[in-house]
DNA sequence: ACGCTAATGACAATCATTTTCATTTTTGCT
DNA sequence: AGCAAAAATGAAAATGATTGTCATTAGCGT
């Protein structure tokens, strides 16, 4: 017999309710982050009645289950995107707003390096440049 | 006579006033970073009479200065910290908070490298990792 | 249909941050 | 020193995102 210790394997079961499932598709018609109250916004005008706890709640869920990812932005409202979007970082112009989207291996290899080092699991990693572009 | 360009020199006369110099010595006494409200909460043990809102307006204005820096927490409260201590970015445990200090200069080469590529100028940069830590 | 649980949404509460505005302090000038 | 204008200050109210409360409702299994 083999001593080999057994990986475990998280069959989590992961159901979603409706709320959660238009915000996934909400999300997906964006393409890109926003934040509670713009899809809250987005949903009430396309005349669903949902209530602004539910999005929070939803989006609160969806986190749980690692279906999206939050960031945060300069005046510190939280934004949402779809965990399956390819991972990228942003440029942004702090004047203007421009935003550069940026991919970056190297980063990603480096935040997995020090987080073996350190012994931490499940890390995910903030990455943002902010600066000047060539117009401002 | 040479044609050269005279370059500009930023004779910017930075004078900090009272409150500002209080919380430059505050932030130096904390070392790291610590949120407006930290800050103001500091100076009130120390039996300062300062005011919330002087709090705030001083940050702004040391930010606008350059002579802080400010970053968000988790839960999107801002946090300073003096531009002069050593820079570094953090992996922090999402579980119990935990926090190693990373010193990374192959980040700041690859934030470099992008910010030429796209012709941004003084550009600063987020990095922060968060995960498990092996406690947790 | 019935009973139970999860989901929902209106509303109030919380908390950081910003605004407002009247007062005080500092500064520059004579 | 004396005085006027400018800058700084702080109390309190306003704002805006997010969270908590709680009564109601929708779903589901029997």
């Amino acid at each position: 017999m083999s001593t080999a210790t057994t990986k475990r394997i998280t069959t989590t079961k992961i159901t979603m309710n409706k709320s959660q499932l238009k915000l996934v598709s909400t999300l997906e018609r964006v393409g890109g982050f926003a934040s509670a109250q713009e899809l809250y916004q987005m949903l009430r005008r396309d005349g669903d009645g949902i209530g602004l706890t539910t999005v929070y709640r939803a989006l609160q869920s969806l986190l749980d289950d690692k279906i999206v990812d939050v960031l945060r932005r300069a005046d510190g409202e939280a934004i949402y995107r779809l965990c399956g979007e390819a991972h990228h970082h942003h440029l942004v112009c702090r004047s203007c707003g421009a935003t550069v989207e940026i991919e970056g291996s190297s980063v990603e290899k480096w935040a997995e390096a020090i987080s073996e080092e350190h012994h931490f699991r499940e890390v995910g990693h903030t990455v943002e440049l902010f600066g000047l572009c060539s117009n401002c």
